[in-house]
DNA sequence: ACCCTTTTTGTCACGGTATGACATATGATG
DNA sequence: CATCATATGTCATACCGTGACAAAAAGGGT
């Protein structure tokens, strides 16, 4: 008979029983499967603009966070890429003229990421999608992981 | 003088001004920001136990939704791949003997995936660690997407 | 039973994209 | 000015998914 007693020990968040791993398991099933959508649909909206997600991802930091221009750098630390990554990105997305280099004024090493017209016009669009999307299904994500936490409360004190 | 009128057309979550652009803009980077963030803990958490995190997920797929054995064609489809795409990576999984491919009773064209026992021990590792993750910075997420919420309700009703 | 279509899995060549190793130019510091 | 650090860029490589195609089995109509 292979080991019929129940493992006693239990340790973080590790579940109770089988029947709360089982839950556990669904829950974030659940999240990725909402996460995956939420990256399909982002991926679709910006391939059928004619833009990679990336790059619309990239459209987004330039404009939130730059001031007149961006550095490769920053686009990279903001992307969690590579530097030498970002500049590829950055290559493919001047070839399709949705964003431009420019010197930077202070530092003859850098380059600053201005978003073109053609990109600017574009990014416009990805944002309202984008907004759309979040406005009808982005409840699904907090709501999966909101439900995590509170079967995590549950069963962390076993009756509260 | 390039025009300063205010563009006075507006459409469905469209920004109200430059400003309140901006605003959206940074809501949704953070949004993307703490997005990528998870999603670079889950490859980094997953890489450090000799998996992908495409496998973990299929490993999750498999854990929540099969009753003794998931069809490739369902992972396909969890997984947003196309099946032949499932099929290269259970091929990857059973190289590293994290599944194995057991005949269907019921479809002799169908092959039903089930963890080993390395998988299933490498698979609950992981899902402490995801749940650890999730509990402490799947806040993160949540709020970015409530914050869009608000902005996108005070813009859309010009004042209360 | 027999055709024909659909479904499920599998094989293979290819493309896109990121990494690693390395190069170049500029800045910063002693 | 010598040296080191930093920002960008180049190139070969590897991973992983898609598209095109194949094979085996199931299902449906007659």
């Amino acid at each position: 008979m292979n080991q019929s007693l129940p493992t006693p020990k239990r340790s973080t968040s590790a579940p109770r029983d089988r029947k709360a791993a089982r839950a556990m398991y669904q829950d974030l099933a659940d999240f990725r499967l909402h996460l995956r959508r939420f990256l399909a649909f982002s991926e679709n909206t910006a391939r059928s603009a004619g833009v990679t997600s990336q790059q619309y991802q990239a459209m987004l930091v330039i404009a939130a966070r730059s001031n007149g221009g961006l550095p490769i750098k920053e686009l990279a630390a903001e992307l969690m890429l590579a530097p030498n990554g970002a500049v590829q990105l950055v290559d493919r997305m001047v070839r399709q003229e949705l964003v431009r280099r420019e010197p930077s004024p202070t530092d003859r090493r850098s380059v600053l990421l201005v978003l073109t017209p053609k990109g600017a016009r574009i990014f416009r669009r990805l944002v309202a999608n984008h907004m759309a999307e979040l406005m009808t299904h982005g409840a699904h994500l907090t709501a999966s992981v909101e439900h995590l936490k509170q079967l995590q409360a549950t069963q962390g004190s076993p009756r509260g």
